[in-house]
DNA sequence: CTGAAAGCGCTTACAG
DNA sequence: CTGAAAGCGCTTACAG
């Protein structure tokens, strides 16, 4: 069993074939100044011919770099496939490496042994830097690839006492601001259904959610936690109302669990927005899609995308061995499930 | 500006440390068997110590091969990372790979640019194989990649013509499943919403439909075609109500567009199953959470994936020049919707 | 601007 | 079982 003869055509035959050396070949494709624009075109010209196409292993080895970046994806259930705002930001970081002429390459690693099979891919020379989404407080794969002398950046804010680079959105100011845009419309009673009590957003959001209430002279004890889907939006909406039965607003740590109050609401006969406003998080499809559309929290995850790929880069570029950080504020999508539509005069 | 020392620790280094020579130290690592137990210990003792990683680049390189296959998903829109399939695909793919030890590289390239740049890296020794993803009719990627000897496998039916290896779900079985079920159920005006028609899966479905309907000698033009989202379902079905206002069943080319038809008909006050059976295809999370449950036609992506890595593997293996190709069959869900519950006895 | 040469870190016949 | 040596395909000071 040998290897196929894959990659027949190498840079010694182009060089042969033009006439040069492989120095010059190589300067041609490296994208060196340093060649006669006749050598260059000739080159050029028997590369097509042949179909040469540079073995990027041995440019990695050879160059020290691999003009590649890695994504890490470490989501034990697959969720992030899920997650309407995971394409956006793949978008975000995608856009921004291949306007560097970078090559993105994803790993989504299942098992421990993917896990130990991954790192010593990404330490192995194959990747210039990596972006690391999604991790838990567990995980210990960002501290062992930057003490290899990788740079490594994640999405959202690493865990305390972690010295590492990172692009974080403030969730406490999306909370403030959703917050105050209810109490903007002239709302008094607003409660908050929080995300699950051990993600940290979800004390984010609580705290913006608090902080706003508190400035606007307000009580702000209506809270309950609850499960990151309609389901439970429901129960949580259920719970609040044997509270405070006049409720005339919800700010939902997600869209999900804004619908599930949104149903409880409709089913008790109460008009959105005349009666209660609601209010979400992410701005997902979802919340475009109910009736009345859904007010949410932009999160800006191509801009976060964007960013992590910038940070990476001048990472490897900087050649440093100190941190960068980025937090991105999110922005206010209103539609009508919280202000009601003014008529167009004529 | 200069590389980083980063892979400090080089086979060399380890082999030093552990007394022997840089090619039995190599072995070890490889899994030669061809090397003394005394020999071994120390290589790995050495290598712990140091903290060895092996270059990837280097071994790919020189072995000429690279123990990883990559996985390019061709959708422009990103929208497969919300399918909810999609995360079974990449597991059924993950595991297969995993199992032999191999490592999984995924692309989702956006722009021309990026299809060139990927194309030049899957050729240039990183993998050993691709995984073609969601192609469309006029891409060109499996046939580049496949004349320069990189083994391709693709998900889902090459177009007319294009000899190379793929795994494929066969949709015309399970719309004939799917209608039979029905039959079988005792109904007998049964509709079928197809996905759109410029997809081959809608002219697969209905084939299958139209078959199972032929072998039980019934009528078989309730036929609407719809974009595949709830509002699609709803609308075909607004529209197979004025072609026959008393249907007992719909099969639906997709869980959204069954969903739509159903809520179309419980509006209309019927009653599921009782008066009208309803079935999706994909059985999506969203099949078990409609009231009542959703029957669908299941496709196995998980085996799809597997089937995809093992047809992969095999073709690196045998150095072959041959295709393979691997037909899968659905199963049937059967939930609520189209069966009514048998009360258990006492 | 160009080429000869060394070297990137590994694997693997080949000869013991 | 082991080592010396050649080689994988490229890049890049170095010396013209």
């Amino acid at each position: 069993m040998e290897a196929v003869s894959r990659s027949a055509v190498t840079l010694d035959a182009v060089a042969r074939a033009a006439g040069v050396s492989r120095a010059t070949a190589s300067r041609v494709f490296t994208g060196s100044s340093q060649v006669s624009d006749e050598a260059k075109r000739a080159v050029e010209r028997a590369a097509a011919e042949l179909g040469y196409v540079p073995n990027r292993a041995a440019r990695s080895l050879a160059a020290g770099r691999s003009e590649s970046v890695g994504v890490v994806v470490l989501d034990p259930g697959w969720n992030a496939f899920q997650d309407p705002s995971f394409p956006r930001l793949l978008q975000g970081i995608g856009a921004e490496l291949s306007s560097h002429g970078l090559q993105m390459v994803m790993f989504a690693p299942q098992s421990g042994a993917d896990s130990i099979r991954l790192e010593q891919y990404l330490a192995g020379g194959h990747v210039d830097g990596v972006l690391l989404l999604r991790l838990d407080d567990h995980e210990v794969l960002p501290e062992r690839l930057q003490s290899r002398g990788i740079p490594v950046v994640l999405g959202g804010r690493p865990r305390n006492g972690l010295d590492i680079s990172f692009v974080h959105v403030d969730n406490h100011a999306g909370a403030k601001n959703a917050t105050q845009h209810l109490i903007e419309q002239g709302r008094r009673r607003i409660a908050h259904i929080g995300a699950p009590q051990l993600l940290d957003l979800a004390a984010d959001r609580l705290q913006g959610y608090r902080e706003a209430l508190w400035n606007a002279a307000l009580r702000c004890d209506l809270v309950e936690h609850a499960e990151q889907s309609r389901e439970g939006g429901e129960m949580a909406m259920a719970r609040l109302l044997t509270r405070c039965e006049d409720i005339d607003a919800v700010f939902a740590a997600s869209d999900a669990m804004a619908i599930g109050a949104m149903w409880v609401m409709q089913a008790l006969g109460r008009r959105i927005p005349d009666d209660v406003a609601i209010i979400g998080f992410d701005d997902s499809p979802l919340a475009a899609a109910t009736q009345p559309p859904l007010s949410s929290v932009r999160q800006p995850m191509e801009d976060m995308g964007r960013e992590m790929a910038r940070l990476v880069l001048s990472m490897t570029a900087l050649n440093t061995h100190g941190t960068l950080q980025k937090i991105l504020d999110p922005t206010l999508t209103v539609r009508e499930s919280t202000s009601r539509p003014v008529p167009v005069p004529l």
